[in-house]
DNA sequence: GCCAACGTTGGC
DNA sequence: GCCAACGTTGGC
């Protein structure tokens, strides 16, 4: 099992949105190292659904409930989405701060490269995340 | 709104 | 194949 982090603008598609819709196409990444990325992903991983822009924390957990397939928004057919559902939301969000100030999650390649929509995260770090949720 | 990081494009 | 110019993402 492995875990990932995913971004997207919560004025353009957030947490709530994906519960209300029960399962969604993570659609319209197209950046190579993200597509790479969702190829790796395999059904049950697990991964938090991240806010950027707006809030710019860590709000929920979702589960990979399709391998990466043809993004049905992308007319090339270069480019790959996941399909995901609601899990857990996290009691409290954790904040990018949060996570900046946390010294277990200083190797997290979100924290590394900051503009990578899909990054994995590490169980460990995973744990932690939610952990910092919680307390 | 600004700027840093970084990906892409195009001239040579 | 290099590199400057430019566009986009995302934090602040």
């Amino acid at each position: 099992m492995n875990y990932w982090l995913m971004k997207s603008e919560p004025d353009v598609f957030s947490y709530d949105d994906l519960v209300e819709k029960g399962k969604a196409e993570w659609d319209g990444v197209r950046n190579h190292a993200a597509k790479l990325h969702m190829k790796a992903m395999k059904k049950g991983d697990l991964a938090l659904f991240y806010h950027s822009n707006i809030g710019v924390e860590a709000v929920g957990v979702m589960e990979i409930v399709e391998e990466a397939a043809p993004d049905s928004t992308d007319e090339t057919g270069k480019w790959v989405a996941v399909h995901v559902a609601p899990k857990e939301k996290l009691t409290k969000p954790v904040t990018l701060k949060a996570m900046k100030a946390d010294s277990a999650l200083a190797d997290m390649v979100m924290l590394r490269q900051s503009r990578l929509s899909v990054s994995p995260v590490s169980k460990s770090e995973f744990e932690h995340i939610l952990a910092l949720s919680r307390a």
